[in-house]
DNA sequence: ATTGACATGAGGTACGTACCTCATTTAGTT
DNA sequence: AACTAAATGAGGTACGTACCTCATGTCAAT
């Protein structure tokens, strides 16, 4: 009834403890025959590793660091609150996790940052930045060193990344796109959409899904082009002031960045803010609070909590050179009404 | 910059191993001015014990049941798949998870079941049932018992469980009404609303949620009684077909229930299918399929993984006399459409 | 001053695994 | 058969905690 321990396999395959040891961790000095011999007592007696006192005895701890822009967007403060959380909570794991923070702006800081780290010191880097040739001979330099790597919320495809951590911001856009169509309904109209950037690769994706999404099955609404506000309050009270002004047609705005702040109190002040169906991305104060006012109708969202303790797995997983079960790993588009808030 | 042990905070508070043992443990035979001054080591250090460690050293083993009905609803099975998914996992947190059985119908054998469980072999216990005399009885004899209970999907809130793990379905019924309103917007229409059983408290508070929004937000619409289906294929099959012929006006049908598939097959072979919105629970084979098809809209979701997760940790911790932090035991009101079907 | 109750210390073993050293056996080559 | 290299065994320590026993210390009541 007890689970069997690695004496039961020793004793069954009629080995010393050592050599069981030693087909446990791969070390060389055995032969075939015996390797397939305790191999297949392993498998008799379903015997699975205590990963708890594997790691005890190992000694094992995993320095990893996130990297993070300074962004003014609410999203990356939830963000990184997410990763402070998974802090105490990772003390059980032999986790050791640090935070590193770039001036947006600056992407040789960024590279100043990553050049900072090496095998000696980092057992794995998560990274939510933009992919510039700069950050992609940075990131090959660290996995030339051994370093596991994710990309953390936008991908990095043209990297030497190990893995992504976050959503199909596709799929994410042609969810917007979808409730979008759904709740405008036949009625036509105009929709607004925002973007931090067009160089954010979640935004570019987003705005591509969601384009789909209303080509395919809302033609009747016509989408306008995107605004970028590059995570700028000030810019975009001016451009959404100046578009709702001069675009009475508009009935819906799509907001796929990373902040709604300034969008929201724009919106406030709106006298047909309730003809409007608004639509964000990232569940934060500001789009809660939207939500409950009425005045937003729906939030395209990825949970932080999930995509850190996601970042987390993949990087000790690369750095004891396993596997990772990526349908385990894949991070929910999350939808959330004023109904269904938490 | 290594984590303090017990013999750190030993040596800071100037006792011995044994006493720090004692505190931490909370044996007794130690004096109160010493109790504080280990405690004030164990602050200022920062010591956090580990667990893994402890529980190595413990060699404690939870003993969890799942009980459950045979109901022919896929949302059963897939709750059932999930546990036996967490089985292989769960060897590792030292728990032994075992699945009891038994008949939908019949509460008698859910008491007869119940009474087989004492203190002795069972650890926890998470049950996935109606609240009936007899059931609060049987939870009764086992909490006086000491053992642990948690409700399942379905609270049983006049009985002494510990906890409820799952949704708040009152809000799922009200996510429900809201995506029914938004998507048939204001043109009026009425909407059938199929349930398992009046008697299923969840399905209960989901109508009765479901009622509070449209009559609040979405007054044109007309949602017409419940229609009891008692998990049955064959009922729901003849009732659906009837009501449809009856009612060419239904532009909109709430499967409040834990099954959808026989409404699935019908609304198939139904020529006027595109023109109602569709909104189910619980995602399975069958509702993922209705979604891709365009046959449904949305399906309101918890997620099964979560729940049974959620359900081990909060046994666990109640067995060991631990208070559980409830905002992250909270399962999420999923929304799913056809863009975020993972 | 003696007793007894209580508080504390010292030192051990155990949990399941990793990893080390050194001795011994076995297989393969000549 | 002798030799060598490889394979295996035996036995140890360590990780951080739990829990046990027994000895010794302290203090207050008698």
């Amino acid at each position: 009834m007890t689970r069997p321990t690695v004496n039961d396999i020793a004793e069954a395959a009629g080995v010393s403890l050592a050599t069981v040891d030693r087909v446990l961790n791969g070390r060389p000095g055995v032969r075939d025959k015996t390797v397939s011999r305790v191999n297949a007592a392993i498998e008799k007696l379903g015997y699975v590793r205590d990963v708890t006192a594997a790691n005890l005895a190992r000694q094992r701890r995993y320095r990893l660091i996130f990297i993070l822009p300074d962004a003014p967007a609410l999203f990356v403060d939830t963000l990184r609150e997410a990763i402070a959380e998974s802090v105490s909570s990772s003390v059980a794991d032999r986790t050791d996790v640090r935070i590193v923070t770039f001036p947006n702006d600056n992407p040789h800081a960024l590279v100043k940052s990553l050049r900072a780290l090496s095998a000696d010191d980092t057992d794995g880097v998560a990274i939510f930045a933009q992919e510039t040739p700069h950050v992609r001979d940075a990131i090959s330099r660290l996995k030339a060193d051994g370093v596991p790597i994710v990309a953390l919320v936008s991908d990095l495809p043209n990297t030497e990344r190990d893995h992504f951590v976050g959503i199909d911001n596709v799929a994410a856009g042609r969810t917007a796109g979808f409730l979008m169509g759904k709740f405008l309904g036949n009625t036509g109209g105009s929709v607004m959409v925002l973007v931090s950037s067009m160089q954010a690769r979640d935004n570019v994706e987003r705005r591509l899904g969601f384009d789909q999404v209303m080509s395919e099955s809302f033609p009747a609404i016509e989408v306008l082009p995107s605004i970028e506000n590059h995570d700028d309050e000030e810019t975009t009270t001016r451009l959404v002031s100046e578009v709702l002004r001069k675009r009475p047609d508009i009935t819906g705005i799509y907001s796929a960045g990373h902040g709604s702040q300034a969008l929201v109190e724009v919106l406030r002040g709106y006298e047909r803010r309730h003809d409007i169906t608004l639509i964000a991305h990232e569940l934060t104060k500001v789009t809660r609070e939207a939500l409950r006012d009425h005045l937003m109708d729906a939030v395209i969202s990825q949970n932080v909590g999930h995509i850190v303790r996601s970042a987390l797995r993949v990087l000790r997983a690369k750095s004891d050179g396993l596997d990772i079960v990526s349908s385990q790993e894949r991070i929910r588009i999350e939808i959330v009404v004023r109904e269904n808030l938490i």
